[in-house]
RNA sequence: GCCGGGGUGGCGGAAACGGUAGACGCAAGGGACUUAAAAUCCCUCGGGCCUCUGGCCUGUGUGGGUUCGACUCCCACCCCCGGCACCA
């Protein structure tokens, strides 16, 4: 045959099999498991229009182990959907004018079609996608629940604002300064928004991090780092008149650092920090204060991410005390502290803060040190950071700096002035998109009422279609007077909605439950069943949503349970973050110009060869280099399994398998037995304890080799053998080249179904060796290597070995001093 | 700066526990078949050396250490990738 002939019939063989599968319903899970089960996941793709190579990368991955685990016996679930609510439809529609529900349909149409093509072994019945009504209704049910809880609450704030968006983004949306979808500098600005409140799930999100390991642990130190957990203590100062007497009011700081309050020599509060609103009018500071803050807002974009700058600021007149030293100090306030943190004031240390020494050494303000380090250490920027031992700290002096807070803590909360606190990094999410292609918000604003949930039983608020779409000017849906104007539930007096739309990371925050009850129509899904199939066993995806994503979806599954509609604390059991997929070292990417179009390779090589190359070509969790040429290694390899066995199928198929013990007698059919079972044994415990799938394509590849070599000489005794190890290469085939697995399998008399047979199971009277060949050692470095009988004595080993030339000679004229022996692994002689 | 993950042939990558380093694939070189080419099949393939069907030395980022034995464990360092970064 030809390589167009191989191609061809490959091709074939797809079409067949995918339509067989389809009519055989052969991946339809039950709607609850009755056994062992097992929930596989890959992230759902958003319909840009054509699948990349990350996304078979993804799926093939996933395909392999709910092929693999179903062939184990288990009831699998393996769904697929769209993530189809996004800013690029709704560009498209600007630009093109194509409406956003018209272009994501397509869109859908065209990628289900790519999917398809690859014969992923999904669930389609289950298909969802975000941008139906019966899907986002859910979307504005969750957020109903959660505003009768306070946690959705609107709060006018400064938040993140990407100008060529024309959109707020949540702070995980931004990425060194920039919007995560278009790079484009994000401004800050101040808008009312909706939050969800995911901080009031901060300290369990963290804690529970911890036990999670199922999880690679760089996606559990980015979301670590993220929450931005730290223990410390809150201490109020008092604010002073110029006399030095108390005005009643306070000023509450933030340390991690308490043992070093006796070297505070001023306190900073960030900007737009509400005390500074308590400086009258007409105060000399006023003005001063008044210029620094303008100065400081017209360079406002956001900082997140970015270089800092350099420190700048001002003293505010304002004067506090010390609680524990009674020491008057002056209140600036400056670019470096920051309103979102703490408590957005602190007290200056300089001798034991960089940032503060910074500001000190640049308005000559004092610098006390004390704490001294118990071992000279390099300072840096001047300042001492490491714990030590206290001075000048009054009665505190010659603590170390752990007892020191420990004990300023207790003290100080006895005199009601401190209090131990944790604080985090992580904000309240704010889901307010001022866009049109999302799930609007339920709420309705009345004079009377202000903001009113819509009632339950008007869900969901439908998103209007035939919309002008124009990106300027706002939220689209303020234009539609149709969709404003309506009444309030409360009075039934005139309303307006809401005209935000949700972040669509809302729409993926809960999707996998309810593709466990994809059509249910009253609830978002039926907690029972619900119950049965999450947590997810393994969820596979890019690392790109570490900190979106997978945070967001923790934090759901949370509310969940707090509402009573699920039962766990975490969603995902197992998560696996494929590497990206380069060329050329790089991310694929049109202007790069290195793109590999996946419908392209499915047409020259199928989609078997396609598949297996993604899964053979590096680990799932590394970055993963395409190369031609080795898309042909396997093509090549799929060729010479056929090659090798389809033409010998007929006269097979009637041939039965080898008994238990048959081929013992014979050395070629001995061996071929064992290279059948210890493929078996490889393979099943790479996909299964390690989860690594290409050293079991490897293996794959070798026992092809063997089952080659062994045809050279055949003869018809060999028959039964070839006939196992063909069966047995087309069932361990199943989970990387399904569709050549089948055909093979079918074509050498199996019945049914490939993907529906047991996974073959190892016999342990074949993984034994009847000869290995052990390497001898002479202190440690390999001299000869002896084939002998695994059950070999040391004693016999060793005479064994001596008689060896190159032994012997290593042995000569030195002294045996001793002998290490592992049966049947390795001899070592140390000579003195 | 802090935190994570890595560094193995020309390349992608193999080597649960410390026990034959380089499986499998790609590339390269040689050969068979062919009028020729492609395809296929066979052989070689980390480096150096020698008395070359064999043998010796060396080799997993660098330098030390533990051990009969180290890619694997320990200490110090270098480099690469990723995350966080004025977080008090």
């Amino acid at each position: 045959m030809t390589r167009d002939e191989y191609r061809e019939a490959f091709d074939a063989i797809e079409r067949k099999w995918q339509s067989r599968w389809d009519t055989d319903r052969a991946f339809e899970a039950p709607r609850i498991p009755t056994g062992d089960h097992f929930y596989c996941l890959e992230m759902l793709p958003y319909p840009s229009g054509r699948l990349h190579m990350g996304h078979v990368r993804n799926y093939s991955i996933g395909d392999a182990v709910a092929r693999f685990q179903k062939m184990r016996g288990r009831e699998v679930l393996h769904p697929m959907g769209w993530d189809s609510f996004g800013l690029p439809a709704e560009n498209a529609a600007i630009k093109h004018g194509t409406p956003p529900a018209k272009w994501t349909n397509e869109n859908i149409a065209a990628m289900g079609a790519q999917l398809k093509r690859l014969g992923l072994s999904y669930d389609w019945t289950r298909e969802i996608a975000a941008h139906r009504p019966d899907y986002y209704r859910w979307n504005q049910w969750f957020f109903l629940k959660m505003f009768e809880r306070g946690l959705a609450y609107r709060s006018r704030r400064w938040v993140n604002w990407c100008g060529s968006c024309q959109t707020v983004l949540a702070n995980e949306q931004v990425e060194n300064g920039r919007c995560w979808r278009c790079a484009s500098v994000v401004g800050r600005t101040e808008l009312d928004q909706w939050f969800l409140k995911i901080t009031a799930y901060a300290s369990e999100l963290d804690a529970e991090l911890d036990t999670m390991t199922g999880w690679p642990e760089r996606v559990r130190v980015m979301q670590r780092n993220w929450i931005g957990k730290s223990e410390g203590a809150q201490v109020r100062f008092a604010i002073v008149d110029d006399a030095s007497r108390a005005t009643g009011a306070d000023l509450e700081i933030f340390t991690t650092r308490l043992d070093t309050i006796f070297g505070a020599t001023f306190c900073v509060v960030a900007p737009r920090h509400p005390v500074l609103a308590g400086i009258p009018a007409g105060a000399e500071a006023r003005a001063r204060l008044d210029a620094f803050l303008r100065r400081i807002d017209a360079r406002d974009v956001t900082r997140s991410g970015m270089e800092p700058e350099e420190k700048e600021g001002i003293d505010t007149g304002l004067r506090v005390r010390n609680p524990y030293n009674g020491e008057i100090l002056a209140v600036w306030t400056a670019n470096f502290v920051l309103m979102e943190y703490g408590t957005g004031a602190i007290m200056a240390v300089p001798a034991h803060d960089e940032r503060d020494f910074e500001f000190a050494h640049k308005y000559g303000l004092p610098v006390r040190t004390v704490v001294e380090a118990a071992r000279p250490l390099p300072t840096t920027g001047g300042a001492t950071i490491e714990d030590g031992v206290l001075v000048a700290s009054g009665p505190y002096d010659g603590l170390d700096s752990a007892a020191a807070r420990t004990a300023m803590l207790r003290d100080g909360e006895g005199k009601g002035f401190a209090r131990p606190i944790v604080r985090y990094r992580l904000l309240d999410w704010g889901i307010s998109r001022q866009r049109y292609w999302g799930t609007p918000i339920p709420i309705i604003y009345c004079e009377r009422h202000g903001a009113v949930p819509v009632p339950e039983s008007d869900l969901p608020v439908v998103l209007p279609e035939d919309i002008p779409l124009t990106g300027q000017g706002g939220s689209p849906l303020a234009q539609v007077k149709s969709f404003v104007e309506t009444t309030c539930p409360v009075c039934g007096g005139p309303g307006r909605r809401e005209t935000d739309t949700m972040d669509t990371f809302v729409d993926s925050s809960w999707y996998f439950f309810r593709y466990c009850d994809p059509r249910n129509a009253r609830a978002p899904f039926d907690p029972g069943v619900v119950g049965a199939w999450v947590p997810i066993d393994l969820y596979v995806g890019g690392i790109t949503h570490a900190t979106l994503h997978l945070i967001y979806c923790r934090f759901f599954a949370k509310v969940l349970r707090d509402l009573g509609l699920v039962s766990f604390d975490e969603p995902v059991k197992n998560l696996l973050c494929q590497g990206m997929v380069l060329k050329g070292g790089t991310a694929m990417s049109k202007s790069k110009g290195n793109v590999v179009e996946p419908d392209d390779m499915v047409s020259r090589y199928g989609a078997d060869t396609t598949r297996l190359f993604t899964l053979f070509a590096a680990p799932p969790e590394k970055d993963l280099e395409w190369n031609e040429k080795g898309v042909e290694g396997c093509f090549r390899f799929l060729e010479r399994v056929w090659r090798l066995l389809i033409p010998r199928a007929s006269d097979l198929a009637r041939v039965p398998p080898p008994g238990e013990e048959d081929g013992a007698g014979d050395a070629r059919h001995a061996r071929l037995r064992r290279r059948v079972h210890q493929t078996i044994d490889r393979v099943t415990g790479d996909i299964e304890r390690r989860l690594h799938l290409n050293t079991p394509v490897a293996a794959l590849m070798e026992l092809l080799n063997e089952t080659q070599d062994f045809c050279r000489d055949a003869s018809d005794a060999d028959r039964p053998y070839l006939k196992e190890a063909g069966l047995t290469l087309a069932l361990l085939l199943q989970p990387f080249a399904p569709h050549i697995s089948e055909e093979l399998w079918t074509s050498l008399g199996g019945q049914g179904s490939a993907v529906r047979q047991a996974w073959p199971t190892a016999s342990p009277r074949w993984l034994q060796e009847e000869q290995v060949e052990i390497p001898v050692q002479v202190n440690g470095r390999l001299r000869a290597r002896l084939l002998v009988a695994p059950s070999i004595s040391e004693t016999e080993a060793l005479s064994r070995a001596q008689e060896d030339a190159r032994v012997s000679a290593h042995l000569q004229g030195r002294a045996i001093r001793k002998t290490i022996y592992l049966p049947g692994k390795l001899l070592n002689i140390v000579v003195g």
